[in-house]
RNA sequence: GUCCCCGUAGCUCAGCUGGAUAGAGCACUGGUUUCCUAAACCAGGGGUCGCAGGUUCAAAUCCUGCCGGGGACGCCA
């Protein structure tokens, strides 16, 4: 338990005994009553609005509660000051021994530390990439990939069973434009000379979609395989064939641009193979059966008109009763299902597999797409499942403040491969979650390589690295120490007296929290900020040690006392290292190039 | 026209499941070099938290309306 939590319950356990003592009603409703540390360091250590909470149901004035309050919790024999502030908050003061404990236990557990049980081995689903398999990843998809990742990262170690997902959209118009692409580049490679003339004449009907390089080598391969078999045939002959070989070869490459950015995600769904298998029916008869279908005609939408709206009877699902603003439509013109009626059907698989819990991230474009799909999936599963969507917005390639020009020529967008390449995974990791995924952002290659206070991946590696150098100089000093965290753990902390140590340590004491509130929130942006914030108490710490000789973490002639400072040391490496490892960028040993 | 997101220091943004005198970085001014380096740190100035109402003991945070920026809006995914 952490010491925020652990006083928490100190704290309700005193109002339950104040309450038997008749000080207090009984049965108070005491949800809203947290401890925080205050937002000025000043006022204490942890700070509990518990007197505010309790003032109107107990009808009695806040303050008076406070001081019935502060009164008991003086008793605490960690708690070393007590004192009652502004409209009503206990302030309180932990005597410097708790703080160094929980180093102690923060070197026993290493890694574990930090690790939450709010998840309670709840299976989480979360459905991040998704990309249609028509081309490698681009800069636009980085974003969500790196939030998904981090998220899944995040809620596994809140405790959560997190499965990684992407769905696969192989069953659109899309990949049939692949296909015809990836066809042109095939009669290419048998010796056709391909240009719109000839696109036209020999595939008529189709336009060249996707004319990127990339299908070059595609081309090749189905030359290679099927010789000139599938030149000059019918459209229905070929298109499938080139069709399932395209997917496979645009997954494969997808996968690879994944395995760059050192994503692995456990399951890829296929959109086909669910449409196939009848999950579509399924899912619609389901709401049938609850009286949720029916057909009618919409609205035009107002303001922008399409110019060939005409109004016609269509089978609708009714996405108002669950919060929508209009009812959607299941089925296109032609008779075949929406991309909606198809993602009922998925979202309707994932609930079947066991997930009470979906998240899916999406870009800034699919955002009028949530209430629907949050309304299908009420509907599909009588409010028994939650499906939270984080939307990424764009993410502005800059240089030095200008925009980015990146694309090697005209009409090549620029991939997600060639950004790794220009600044590396890590960075790309990193800056990713610098903003919160709601707020656009700026990612300026420039400055995610400079190495200075203004790039926030520098400044918390160079904490690391640092902590790291002085384990390795201190590894020079004394080769018989253990330095690993257990044996850190028994030092002597009691030689941490400085405030700054002391506060250092009350940091790295916030992480049980950060981890937390962070995947509640479903925000593992707030991991960089908090690592960010972690690497500022650290430096400034390094910093005195230039001023202040005696404050430096080596001191030769006090061995103990090098090693109670090594052991903070040990504490701030190994905080970054599992803040960062959910972000999934590896920590560094050295800033030495 | 409807819906969603954003609007916080000169700039870029945290904070938003309500809490005390609203924070950080950059920029600006001044200072600090034996551990990984001034690639870092310390100090200082700088704010009607878009505007107006409301709820509350307490609002940047919740509600309503407006203003400004972005996005979405039957049959594309």
């Amino acid at each position: 338990m952490n010491i925020f939590r652990r006083f928490e319950a100190i704290t309700r356990a005193e109002i339950e005994a104040l309450a038997k003592a008749g000080a207090l009603p009984a049965g108070l409703d005491l949800s809203a009553l947290s401890v925080d540390p205050p937002r000025e360091a000043a006022h204490g250590d942890l700070s509990t609005n518990a007197a505010m909470v309790l003032a109107k149901p107990a009808g009695k004035p806040p303050r008076a509660i406070a001081d019935l309050l502060a009164e008991r919790l003086r008793m605490i024999p960690d708690v070393t000051e007590v004192t009652v502030a502004g409209p009503g908050f206990i302030n309180l003061r932990l005597a410097p021994e708790v703080w160094r404990a929980e180093l102690a236990t923060l070197l026993r557990a290493g890694r574990e530390y930090g690790k939450a049980a709010i998840g309670h081995g709840q299976a989480v689903n979360v459905e991040y990439v998704s990309a249609n398999p028509t081309g490698p990843l681009h800069v636009g998809h980085a974003r969500g990939t790196v939030v998904g990742d981090a998220l899944a990262n995040l809620l596994a170690f809140a405790g959560y069973r997190v499965t990684r997902e992407y769905y696969i959209n192989d069953a659109g118009a899309q990949v049939d434009a692949l296909a015809v692409s990836a066809y042109a580049r095939y009669l290419e490679a048998l010796g056709t000379s391909m240009d719109e003339a000839a696109f036209a004449r020999l595939v008529p009907g189709r336009d060249w979609a996707y004319r990127g390089e990339y299908l070059v080598p595609l081309g090749a391969a189905l030359a290679a395989h099927h010789g000139r078999d599938l030149a000059g045939k019918n459209e229905a002959v070929w298109l499938p064939i080139v069709r399932d070989q395209a997917i496979a070869a645009m997954m494969a490459l997808i996968r690879e641009d994944l395995a760059a950015l050192g994503v692995r995600h456990d399951i890829f769904s296929s959109e086909r193979a669910l449409v196939d298998a009848g999950a579509v029916d399924a899912a619609v008869k389901v709401l049938e059966s609850r009286g949720l279908i029916y057909t009618g005609v919409l609205e035009p939408p107002k303001g922008k008109k399409p110019d060939d709206w005409e109004p016609r009877p269509q089978t609708l699902f009714r996405a108002t009763q669950f919060g929508d603003e209009v009812d959607r439509p299941l089925k296109k013109s032609d008779g075949s299902w929406t991309y909606f009626a198809t993602d009922l059907a998925y979202h309707f698989d994932k609930w079947r597999r066991g997930f009470q819990v979906m998240i899916d991230v999406w870009g800034a474009d699919h955002g009028g797409y949530i209430k629907r799909m949050q309304a299908g999936v009420k509907a599909l599963t009588e409010d028994a499942a939650a499906l939270d969507v984080k939307i990424c917005q764009l993410v502005k390639l800059l240089e030095n403040g200008q925009p980015a020009k990146m694309s090697k020529r005209a009409g090549t967008f620029v991939t997600l491969r060639d950004l790794i390449e220009a600044v590396g995974k890590d960075v790309v990791r990193f800056i990713m979650l610098t903003r919160r995924n709601d707020a656009s952002l700026d990612f300026d290659l420039v400055k995610a390589r400079e190495q200075s206070r203004d790039n926030p991946v520098f400044y918390v590696q160079y904490a690391h690295a640092r902590c790291r150098s002085v384990l390795r100089h201190a590894h020079e000093l004394y080769p018989d120490a253990a330095l690993d965290g257990a044996a850190l753990a028994s030092s002597p902390l009691a030689r941490l007296e400085d405030r700054a140590e002391i506060g250092l340590i009350q940091v790295l004491a916030q992480w049980p929290r950060v981890v937390e509130s962070a995947a509640l929130a479903h925000e593992p942006h707030r991991i960089a900020f908090y690592l960010s914030e972690v690497a500022a108490a650290f430096h400034g710490l390094w910093t005195r040690g230039k001023d202040e000789a005696q404050l430096r973490f080596l001191i030769e002639s006090d061995r103990p006392l090098t090693m109670a400072r090594l052991a903070l040391v040990e504490g701030v490496a190994s905080i970054v290292a599992a803040g960062l490892s959910i972000m999934g960028v590896a920590p560094v040993e050295e800033m030495r190039e």
